[in-house]
DNA sequence: TTGCTCCTCACGTCACGTGAGGTGGC
DNA sequence: TTGCTCCTCACGTCACGTGAGGTGGC
């Protein structure tokens, strides 16, 4: 019979560790005195320890280890176990050496001097999106605003409402020879969007945008009209993390839209999907 | 003026995780309205909010990114977070990959039907050791307990007590027309240990075992003569897990010695470190 | 008046670590 | 009697999630 000190130094675990073991009822001690409550274990327990520890080096939790030794489970459920394990393990190794590469790339440009660089991109899902649009060519692509304002005058005289910000849709073909597309699109009900298509006469169009499971986003703050560098940051940053952009459409939501150019703000989404 | 509803989506995250980020300082409303407690957040903290996410992305705690965003912290110990943070992921892919590895090992085990070994393998460390030793030839290797015994009995002679189990070390010599030798050694109380070798004419050894810093362990049922399976379940075990046995030497711990030989248990540990 | 949105606690998660305060056996 | 060992709470960790119970504005 050893006390519990000597019973955690030969298992090399904290005291605590085998108190916890106890009360979550993993490994019970061989005796515990009625009166002090002194917990003695036996040397044959050490077997059950020494499993305990090998089955918390593969990385299981508590909860599964008292599964695996205390309840009769079946090798088919144990393998189960272990495969559902290794499954979330190589998950996470593939998370974590991703941080690790956008860390470097985060070091690499605190060396270029660009300490604090103003523009974050994150990931981002889009959810699937109902709105009314407007295609706008290539040629009427400073007039784009009018265009937008155009729509919302037409909107609210059909007394419909946006039900979220203003969205600028591009589409680029791999077809050199036409031109990408412009359009604007605004979210409104399904039902009310169908309703003043009908009513248009054909320029406005019901734009129903699918959801789109990563985007690459970042804020650009000032004019809409000058958002190249804003854009080029972003397709460094989608091509030094090893992401490709995908077919969906590019997005820009327009996020504040009072006062002057300067003050608006846009957030750009380009679809992406990890390389390889 | 966003709600925190819109504000969270705009963002992607939570309203739980917003109100969590106020509580701690991370990222305070524009506005609380004193009345109704409404936190109200302008467009402009969608940035700091996307950078928030950003450095959470690259697996940041969060107090860490308080210092980073909100507390003017230097270009120098933002590398050095950024730094210590990579240091630590690439230790815990580490880990996970080598816990991928032994789960792969355990599952072939389970496809060959030895479904739940009885034998379980663990790392462990060794503390510095204290003892009198003995040492054994080949030809009186079966004689090992009555040396041990023999050994015992001179300790209490002179009122010495065993601080510890006793142990049996093999050192095995590289040199093929040299045998290997065995050691009998009890851990003793370094002063004692001192005096008794003193008063024994030469035949009993002063001992001072180092710490190892791995050691691979396995417990052995039965008798310690018949240890040769075990030992090569332990051997295999640390070829099959990519660690090398290193010049240290090896050791039996007899943990139980009591009645037939059939009841002995005995902790081997081989001293190992990781290969490549 | 009825929903709706938002609020503030309080508790749970996971495997223990770290005291605080108390007790039996030498 | 004095240490020593062991005991049982209780709280903290980390970044929220999940109710419970309550309130202001339409």
């Amino acid at each position: 019979m050893l006390k519990i000190r000597d019973f955690a130094r030969l298992g090399e675990v904290s005291m605590v560790t085998l108190r916890h073991y106890d009360e979550i009822g993993l490994l019970k001690p061989d005796y515990v005195d009625p009166d002090t409550g002194y917990r003695f274990y036996t040397i044959d327990q050490l077997s059950q320890l020494h499993r305990i520890l090998a089955l918390k080096d593969l990385g299981l939790g508590l909860a599964q280890i008292i599964k695996i030794t205390n309840e009769g489970l079946s090798p088919q459920a144990l393998q189960g176990m272990l495969r559902l394990r290794q499954a979330e393990l190589q998950q996470r190794v593939q998370t974590e050496q991703e941080q690790i590469a956008r860390i470097e790339a985060r070091l690499q440009d605190l060396e270029q001097g660009c300490h604090m660089p103003t523009y974050e991109i994150i990931l981002k899902t889009a959810r699937p999106i109902t709105a009314v649009s407007r295609r706008i060519s290539p040629v009427e692509i400073t007039h784009k605003w009018d265009y937008a304002n155009a729509l919302l005058a037409l909107m609210k005289q059909y007394g419909i409402k946006p039900i979220d910000h203003l969205l600028l849709l591009y589409e680029e073909f791999e077809d050199e020879n036409r031109e990408s597309e412009l359009q604007i699109a605004i979210p409104v009900e399904r039902s009310k969007a169908i309703a003043l298509v009908e009513k248009s006469d054909g320029y406005v169009e019901l734009c129903e945008l699918p959801a789109v499971p990563i985007m690459a986003s970042i804020l650009h703050h000032g004019s809409p009209y000058t958002t190249f560098k804003t854009l080029q940051v972003l397709g460094t940053w989608i091509e030094t993390n090893k992401y490709t952009i995908t077919g969906d459409l590019r997005r820009g939501i327009s996020l504040q839209r009072t006062g002057e150019l300067d003050g608006y703000i846009t957030e750009i989404q380009f679809p992406v999907k990890k390389s390889l």
